[in-house]
RNA sequence: UGGGGCGUGGCCAAGUGGUAAGGCAACGGGUUUUGGUCCCGUGAUGCGUAGGUUCGAAUCCUGCCGCCCCAGCCA
């Protein structure tokens, strides 16, 4: 029976990247597809609901959604919610508004959509018991605008799990076992040494029945019993020892409530909840890699009249400077290393949000990546990298100074207003241009000025003309001081009034242009700024006797409060991106920004040439 | 020490018997009113290692070395 292909949309045109990626999981589907062993490509992403999702899902995201998209199939979102204690709907939740995020715009039209409330319809298929989930159809669904979409539940399949159990059970396949669980543990042998069948492996069928339903209704407290697959408990892979299929917990299910007492392990799960939904490819990471023999014995000991969905097994992603396991991320949000799950410190899909990058910056670095099964550390750079050329693409530029240093223009009347025309974003004209306010008294960048300036800089110091962007050329004449600490406070120059725009007349070049902002005009703001979290590359791999913690960089994050930026961002709209020219990218806070008391956050530096110089004169 | 995987430049990664793609990083140079962007150029005589097969090997065979995963009633 051909199961409806609910979305054939084709890849776009002018894709040709992700199009013709070669990799071996593409080239399997591929294959597939030109054997007839399948019509169409079904994949699936399945987080368990007990926790954030981060960069790590991101890239089996990508390849889930990417390889349905590719092949004109879809994919579902899945829940993978079989251990009421560790789940909460907070996860969920966060989970599916951080899919909707990341896949908007991209994959949103292979999304597999779920009837709402649809449970699997049970039906005989040559007189096979089945079970199957159709998706709806994608034009009875309103368009996918980035918002959370609708999970599917394999907490929806416990019942057609249930009666799947029943059938291994009458197979003669899966018996109830009665030994606890220290004797389980004991009995099943090492994997260099075999284990010792269960004392209960050759009950009845009938007694197993029995037993089964019981445990279902709630007669046994938990840990009293469970429901074990029977395959060889001498087997060299130690997932084929009579692996537990069932477990007994009195505990509320975060989506089911307290309808069940009982429930699935993950291998009897997973393999069924793919089966269910007519998943055609189940790709995961390689931890699972010894699991596919399990994953396959259980479908096939079912005897299932449809096509069976295949595992296969991809390297997760690892990055520099940051750790991916839900563990440590966990003891950095709870010990206060860093604010929330959405620190823009964290490498989570809401920290990153948060930070600025854009969703289509992490596709791509997720895609650059590529897809193969040797274990992985990526630089950091390359993120970053992905992140620049994006945002060189879409921020519009815009003036701001950090740490600002007063400049006054001595030979420019007092009270005189300019508006400068500047340009909203070289790289797009359609972005066209602004005018900002110039007067007598501007900040600049501290950086922007030495009193001694060392070999190579190219920036304002007393006797130096520059050009101050988008206004006039000016020439520094002298400092004022701190006259107890010797700091610098305030730097004079004079203008060219010829120079108006930033050209002069007669032709004369200048090695530098600073940005600056009116100092009667300037809005004052918070601006954050982030360093790597970790000071060491990798921080999984500690020494011995030491704690990850240990590697924390204690300077990922630098607060200043003093920021001037120019009057077009008094407005800017939480979560607006902008190139603060020739520092770097910037977001506004999503949480903390106000209405003229803005936040910006630093989502990454532009290259700095200069800054390699220095470090490297350091070094030297 | 049992089983399952993996080793290609600093980091990723193509390559599937015909003589080592590409990206990031790095380093040179050009353009530039962002020390940004953009453009051009530079890098493995070598594919963990030692043998073998072949006219020819990163690709096939054998041995060795190294790294990762598996003994949850977690996923």
């Amino acid at each position: 029976m051909a199961e409806p292909n609910v979305n054939s949309n084709p890849p776009e045109q002018g894709d040709r990247s992700a199009l013709d990626r070669q990799d071996f999981l593409r080239e399997l589907v591929r294959q597939d597809l030109s054997d007839g062993r399948i019509t169409e490509v079904v994949t699936r992403f399945p987080p368990e609901p007990n926790g954030y999702l981060h960069i790590g899902h991101a890239k089996a995201i990508c390849i889930n959604f990417g390889i349905a998209r590719r092949f004109g199939g879809r994919c579902n979102l899945r829940m993978d919610d079989t251990n009421p204690a560790k789940e909460d709907v907070e996860y969920v939740d966060s989970i599916t508004a951080d899919i909707g995020w990341l896949i908007a715009g991209w994959a949103d039209h292979c999304l597999g959509l779920k009837p709402v409330g649809a449970l699997p319809e049970r039906r005989i298929v040559d007189g096979r018991q089945d079970f199957y989930i159709a998706p709806a159809a994608h034009t009875d669904a309103p368009a996918h605008t980035g918002t959370a979409p609708e999970p599917f539940y394999a907490s929806d399949y416990f019942e057609a799990l249930y009666e799947f159990a029943l059938q291994l059970i009458r197979k003669g396949k899966a018996y109830v076992c009665d030994h606890t669980p220290e004797e389980v543990d004991q009995m099943r042998g090492a994997p260099d040494r075999p284990g010792r069948e269960s004392l209960y492996r050759n009950r009845s069928v009938a007694e197993n029945l029995d037993l089964f339903e019981r445990m279902r209704v709630g007669e046994f407290p938990d840990e009293a019993r469970t429901l074990r697959a029977k395959i060889d408990m001498s087997a060299p892979n130690v997932w084929l020892r009579d692996p537990v299929l069932y477990r007994i917990r009195h505990t509320a299910h975060h989506h089911t409530g307290d309808e069940w007492c009982i429930y699935p392990m993950y291998d009897f799960a997973h393999g069924l909840s793919d089966y269910v939904e007519g998943i055609t490819h189940s790709l995961c990471s390689l931890e699972f890699e010894v699991h596919r023999p399990l994953y396959e014995w259980i479908l096939e000991a079912l005897d299932l009249p449809r096509v069976h969905p295949r595992q296969r097994e991809f390297a997760r992603l690892n990055v520099t400077y940051t750790v991916m396991s839900k563990r440590k991320l966990l003891r950095l949000v709870e010990e206060g290393h860093v604010r929330s799950w959405d620190d823009p410190r964290l490498p989570t899909l809401s920290g990153m949000r948060r930070r600025g990058y854009p969703a289509e910056a992490i596709r791509d670095f997720c895609d650059r990546v590529g897809v193969a099964k040797r274990d992985n550390l990526v630089q950091l750079e390359l993120l970053e990298h992905c992140v620049r050329e994006d945002l060189n693409r879409h921020a519009p530029r815009v003036m701001a100074i950090l740490r600002p240093l007063r400049l006054v223009i001595e030979n420019y009347p007092d009270g005189q207003v300019e508006e400068m025309e500047a340009i909203n974003n070289p790289e797009d004209a359609s972005a066209g241009t602004r005018r900002v306010p110039f007067s007598r008294v501007l900040y600049i960048e501290k950086d922007d000025f030495r009193e001694v300036p060392p070999p190579k800089y190219h920036r304002l110091s007393p006797g130096v003309e520059v050009r101050l962007r988008y206004a006039y050329l000016i020439t520094c004449t002298g400092v004022s001081k701190d006259p107890n600490t010797g700091e610098v406070v305030e730097v004079r120059a004079v203008y060219d009034p010829a120079t108006r725009g930033g050209d002069a007349p007669d032709g004369r070049r200048v090695k530098s242009t600073i940005h600056w902002v009116s100092a009667d005009h300037a809005v004052g703001a918070e601006v954050r700024l982030y360093d790597t979290l970790f000071a060491v590359e990798n921080p999984d791999n500690v020494p011995e006797g030491q704690d990850f913690i240990q590697g924390l960089n204690p300077d990922s994050l630098e607060v200043l409060h003093d920021c001037k930026l120019e009057p077009s961002l008094a407005t800017a709209t939480p979560g607006a991106r902008y190139q603060f020219e020739r520092l770097g990218y910037f977001c506004a806070d999503a949480e903390d920004s106000r209405p003229g008391a803005p936040v910006f956050n630093r989502t990454v530096t532009l290259k700095d040439t200069w800054a390699r110089i220095e470090k490297r004169r350091g070094k030297n």
